[in-house]
DNA sequence: TCTGGGGTCCTAGGACCC
DNA sequence: TCTGGGGTCCTAGGACCC
């Protein structure tokens, strides 16, 4: 039995998910900005045709978004993960071999289903999400993941395939193949482009037909894989239960610079607040804890400063109050007065699973009181939706906080955010669903 | 003035052990 | 002055992804 694999990418997603809630931006330029304000992380269609880049930042391009009108909007986390979720749920409808592999993409392993048309089936895919969700889709179909993912690319250039193209027995794979640069390949980045087309490998095809151990030294055994899931032999199978991570992180740029230790402090117990919250939802603990501060890297003039301190804890914690305690103590040792920090983070390693941690024979927290603590605190937070408690080291006011100064509401999960219609006198003819509302 | 955040896997080399 | 070999584990760095 051939594999079959597809993969579904919903187009411009974090643009698709302003426009569902505010059809006047249909047709428009619109971009959606990264954290902090800073990149360009989404374009629309019309935006890229004006030449603007993925991940340039914002205030590079601003006379372009003043001449052409450009609607900007900050990123909204909250609202772009709960649409992704109906999505994958719509996707799921049609098979249960389905992984979600990014917060827009969900490969779908079709083998073995006696779908005799994939293009229809295809089509099909698209309306439903379209209709029941409001998102617009793009789908390929290949025989390995990564012919899937570009048939996926190719159908998005092509006005012809209308989103859905199918390469998995296509006559014109070769010709697929020979059209796609081999630094849009899923798995080659910039680096290896640039090796590989100083080779003369400069597309799929070529890297298709590559030796095998020319390719083995120069990127290892990944770089091997490609080029075999290239031939059509799948090498990557289906991901459908995620393994746990390995790692938690939070870290974030601050909305203007940072200079004492006081405000910094309250950062990295923020952060921290959010990492361990991560921690307990997938019911880990973590071991070790890594604390980091650094200044803005593109600032020629002040003091450059990167640094950062790593603490094995006694006992793996998901307890908020302890982990704080840690990472306070890691910035204190890390701290240089003087410099204009840009950014703190917070790395949470040495996972285990909360019910499997190791005790400690000094160990003097009471952990049954700190496991009913923190299911208090994250039902109160879930159900305000908010981080209404939280610890006072992580600060009231928190001025330092990252920029969103174009937040759209959160339509979709907070009451008060909620869209509001305009009914006049006449029968209100919209439906919740024509606002990806179930 | 303004430049994001959170992950994965692989490999080479060093530490350490017997 | 002579100074083995093989295994494991860990870490840092480099590549990639969205």
């Amino acid at each position: 039995m051939k594999n079959v694999f597809a993969l579904v990418d919903c187009n411009n997603f974090y643009v698709s998910c302003e426009r569902v809630f505010d059809p006047r931006l249909e047709g428009r330029p619109v971009i959606v900005m990264s954290n902090n304000d800073g990149c360009v992380v989404a374009r629309s269609n019309e935006v890229k045709a004006l030449g603007v880049g993925m991940g340039v930042p914002v205030f590079k391009v601003q006379e372009i978004i003043e001449k052409h009108g450009i609607e900007v909007f900050s990123s909204n986390y909250t609202l772009y993960g709960d649409m992704s979720r109906r999505v994958m749920e719509t996707l799921a409808q049609f098979t249960p071999d389905m992984e979600i592999y990014s917060i827009d993409e969900a490969f779908l392993d079709l083998s073995g289903y006696p779908y005799r048309n994939l293009t229809e089936y295809g089509h099909e895919m698209r309306k439903r999400v379209k209709q029941w969700v409001g998102i617009p889709v793009t789908i390929g179909f290949g025989r390995s993941k990564t012919l899937a993912k570009m048939a996926n690319h190719l159908a998005k250039q092509s006005a012809k395939a209308k989103g859905v193209l199918d390469l998995t027995d296509s006559p014109y794979l070769a010709e697929a193949l020979r059209r796609t640069d081999v630094e849009k390949v899923w798995g080659i980045g910039s680096r290896y482009a640039k090796r590989l087309r100083k080779a003369g490998i400069e597309t799929a095809w070529d890297l298709r037909n590559a030796d095998d151990r020319w390719i083995r030294q120069e990127m290892g055994v990944v770089g091997l894989r490609t080029v075999h899931e290239l031939r059509g032999i799948a090498c990557y199978d289906l991901e459908t239960a995620p393994a746990p991570n390995k790692g938690i992180a939070s870290s974030r740029s601050f909305g203007r610079p940072v200079e004492t230790l006081e405000e910094i402090r309250e950062s990295v117990a923020a952060y921290t607040s959010r990492a361990a919250e991560k921690l307990r939802r997938q019911k880990l603990a973590a071991g070790v804890i890594t604390v980091m501060v650094m200044t803005n890297r593109f600032d020629t003039k002040g003091p450059r400063y990167f640094n950062y301190q790593t603490m094995e804890l006694p006992v793996a914690t998901n307890d908020t109050g302890e982990l704080i305690r840690y990472a306070v103590q890691a910035v204190e040792k890390i701290y240089r007065p003087g410099c204009r920090y840009k950014k703190a983070g917070v790395l949470l390693d040495g996972l285990v699973a909360q019910d499997k941690v190791q005790g400690n024979l000094f160990d003097d927290l009471d952990r049954e009181k700190s496991a009913k603590l923190m299911r208090v605190l994250d039902a109160v937070n879930a159900r305000t939706a908010s981080d209404t408690l939280r610890y006072a080291t992580a600060g009231l006011k928190q001025p330092w906080r990252t920029k969103f100064q174009k937040r759209s509401p959160r339509y979709t999960t907070r009451w008060d955010e909620l869209l509001r219609v305009k009914v006049e006198k006449k029968v209100c003819t919209a439906y919740p669903t024509d606002y990806g509302l179930r």
